[in-house]
DNA sequence: GCATTTTTGTCACCTAGGTGACAAAACAAA
DNA sequence: TTTGTTTTGTCACCTAGGTGACAAAAATGC
């Protein structure tokens, strides 16, 4: 079994880890981390779980991935040593978006998301976090969207993407959610990264569907449908 | 010509803004913050320019995209009011990732991201940024390199992929920057999402060009000949 | 060593989606 | 109204990359 590696400031220091922190800070932040050994293959935390700690990667390889619901595996990143994550806890409320799993051996160091933030920065952990939120919150849907992208096909894309903008665009009408806001099939296809043609084609479809209506420019779309179309039926926001 | 919004701690609320901070601090920073009419197709800042902003939609529509060498267009996101963009002013030294411009007629208000974390949250600007980018700058690469793939082919990503691995987990090599992970084919098809087939194909033809070498089963990275083929020749990192 | 499993390499074939081209609508300007 | 400009709709055709299948090579277990 592999020697427990001694965690100090100067071995903190040599990873690179806080290099914003003073060397007090980062004692009393050790202070109140404890160490995990993870064998290789073996999962850190799961998908869809409450986000309840922050980690910090000693040595080893971790991988961040996310599993489609066809069983198909998008990898989103591999972690090296030195680096934190799990950094969805310091967001309030919110639920791990991806799967972590030791690529190899590992060892990792875990802590309350709160004692992270109160222990290096010195505000309440409510502050910080709704400032996190509110500046990097978006950051994060994004990304969560391409990676979700990356094992759509083009007609859930186009779902997924008028899903997104009518949530962030549209007002409740008798006949679903209306768009306000005038976009051509050239700005969907520049959104999903497809060409203009095959956006066209899907459109229809999707009109065929009763999926989504046209009142003149305006789009109107029926959130149900699309849902299915994007494989959340009944899952999530 | 537009009628002049009037900003105050109401308008704020209504846009739900900054729904953490206190009507105080609201007031503080409007009192910092500078309001500017942005018309339709006008840029507000550029891909590469130093990031001196925070900004804040007050109304309209902006468009957040990005250039690809060959002048296709990918649209990262459309920022509906109230929300904040031009955040990564908020971490040390960043220039802009994305272009934004507006995507209708708009008005934006502006403030100095010291300024704005110093109102809101108390702290020094710098062990703000610092934290950022410590926490959530790993998130920020991811998006930034899904949107690159957006627009590459399986050839691009899969060196832009190869070039991210080595600088996380390379060593310097007398031939170049060994990968000290055992990756197989499999895994680096999850990563870029492509088939396991085409992986091979392409990993065979950078051995081919003398972009890629085996010492068993480590792989030896050339940067430059991959930068080349990943588009990124002269640029940044 | 041998046997088993994993990983690589290479086919032939298929499909989603890209491309170009062009007409029909829709809209804007006058 | 007429005229020009965007935007939509629909072709036919082409290509990048997916899929399945299978053999060779490497790694792993015993």
């Amino acid at each position: 079994m592999a020697r427990t590696p001694v965690l100090n400031v100067t071995t903190i220091r040599r990873l690179k880890a806080f290099p914003w922190a003073s060397d007090r800070q980062i004692e009393r932040l050790l202070g109140q981390m404890t160490l995990h050994h993870i064998e290789k293959r073996t999962i850190v935390f799961n998908e869809g779980v409450p986000s309840d700690s922050v980690y910090l990667l000693i040595s080893g390889v971790v991988k961040l991935s996310l599993r489609t619901p066809d069983e198909e595996q998008v990898l989103v990143s591999l972690i090296s040593p030195g680096e934190l994550f799990g950094i969805t806890s310091l967001m309030p409320g919110m639920y791990r978006a991806f799967r972590s799993e030791a690529f190899s051996d590992c060892w990792v160091s875990s802590v309350p998301p709160d004692v992270f933030v109160t222990t290096l920065l010195d505000i309440p952990f409510d502050e910080f976090s709704a400032m996190m939120e509110g500046t990097v919150g978006r950051w994060f849907s994004l990304l969560y969207r391409y990676t979700r992208f990356q094992s759509s096909n083009l007609h859930q894309k186009l779902a997924l993407a008028l899903l997104e903008l009518a949530q962030k665009f549209g007002v409740q009408d008798a006949r679903g959610t209306m768009l306000i806001l005038q976009l051509t099939h050239e700005d969907l296809a520049d959104l999903v990264g497809a060409s203009r043609q095959k956006v066209t084609e899907h459109m229809k479809e999707f009109e065929r569907q009763q999926f989504l209506l046209r009142d003149g420019r305006k789009l109107i779309v029926r959130p149900a449908g699309l849902r299915e179309v994007a494989g959340l039926a009944l899952e999530e926001k």
